[in-house]
DNA sequence: GCCCTGACGTGAA
DNA sequence: ATTCACGCCAGGG
């Protein structure tokens, strides 16, 4: 039986924007269980199969897989994130392009981009 | 209750 | 870039 905190979780879980991605940590301090980025992990396995929540959009806080490199999830993750958009820089996903921290408009748009925005990108 | 194992994160070496 | 040590704590044995 999920208790609260699972629920939590999993609300925020479905919260992720299709075409981003986010750490376990970060889904924790969400669910307002800041340092428990394990029990975000545990809650993923439990769902499993069944689960109707977006787990491959979930990355390690350094933008890698969860699992391990060539197992058959880290591929089923790769191509359901792929189906998405999001690309794998080599090992990791580039969480400055698809982390899912900010509203994507306010920080395009927002005078203070321009203003302090590097030369770097656009 | 104690020990071990994690879909983790962070800081230090 | 890689390792290591911790901190975290729910479950399983």
């Amino acid at each position: 039986m999920p208790n609260t905190d699972h629920l939590r979780i999993q609300a925020v879980i479905l919260g992720i924007p299709t075409g981003c991605v986010t750490s376990y940590g970060e889904i924790a301090h969400r669910s307002g269980l800041p340092g428990r980025a394990r029990l975000v992990g545990r809650v993923l396995r439990e769902a499993g199969e069944q689960a109707a929540l977006p787990w491959h959009r979930v990355v390690r806080a350094d933008g890698r897989l969860a699992f391990a490199s060539g197992s058959k999830a880290f591929r089923e993750q790769k191509r359901r994130l792929a189906a998405e958009g999001v690309t794998l820089n080599g090992v990791r996903v580039d969480l400055s392009l698809f982390g899912w921290q900010r509203d994507l408009d306010a920080e395009l748009w927002s005078p203070d981009a321009w203003v302090h925005a590097p030369r770097s990108g656009h």
